[in-house]
DNA sequence: AAATATTATTTGTATGTACAAACAATATTT
DNA sequence: AAATATTGTTTGTACATACAAATAATATTT
């Protein structure tokens, strides 16, 4: 994956991925403090700040479909990170003290990812960019 | 992945990846005509309008890594829409005649996906977010 | 000319994500 | 109350992508 120019980069679909790619990676780089990569981190982070979330909603928050959210879940729960507790139908989803206690770690991660990207691109453009690509999701 | 508002929304680690995921799914819906996925006809689309392409060059073009590039030239080798010829330590990737045959629906597909999301999203509007994400891209 | 560095490509392996089908529990209709 | 539909979750399987190491060819230095 290279910064050079290419003849489809006025193809949304180009452009989207491949911004998808290089954030992906910054984030990775920047939660790496925390040993955890992005999808994870973040998970660790919606559970930590709502303990018993249930799968269905961790799926709408990460905006991930349900079986790959079990699927994170499920390394998470190897990793001794989260556990899983059925309640009827329901499962709901509890972090252990370790992933409490990698909570600050994680949030300090999430802030410099945001410090990082923004100090390149520019605070409003960025701002800007964000809204508008969140705006895309919406409408697409 | 639903459309529902992410708390996360406004981090542009999570905009890009959720923007990424939609448009891919759109791209494939429009390339379902030619019988392929986006990825391999962009591939074929590049090796069609340059025949003895190296690797490198698709890899800049399609900003994706060589070992990317690699598995997706094998698969449309095997699928008998392309032949590698490989000249000193450098490949020479060419499209058979299948392939030839199958461009003219590609650019088509191509020429409906870009139809499709600036209808949804406005001329105007995407014309500039395909250009603002380019941009980030090349900054980052 | 031999030794070393660089470049192009491929291979082994791993990750993140998704779809479709299966399962299991609850809710609705008859 | 039984039959049916809906909902939440997981499982089987597949795909796109990447990194690091291996290989192979060429270029540069000594």
């Amino acid at each position: 994956m290279r910064k050079e120019k290419s003849k489809y980069c006025t193809c949304l679909y180009y452009s989207a991925n491949a911004l998808s790619r290089i954030m992906t990676k910054i984030s990775d780089d920047e939660f790496a403090i925390t040993g955890l990569s992005s999808s994870y981190a973040f998970l660790l982070m919606i559970v930590n700040e709502k303990p018993g979330i249930q799968p269905t909603e961790i799926s709408h928050q990460m905006q991930l479909t349900p079986s790959t959210v079990t699927r994170l879940i499920e390394k998470m729960e190897h990793r001794n990170y989260l556990e899983r507790k059925t309640v009827g139908r329901t499962t709901e989803v509890y972090p252990t003290k370790q992933a409490k206690e990698l909570h600050p770690k994680i949030r300090e991660a999430w802030a410099n990812l945001y410090n990082r990207y923004s100090t390149v691109l520019g605070k409003e453009f960025s701002k800007q960019l964000t809204a508008d690509i969140y705006k895309a999701t919406q409408k697409l």
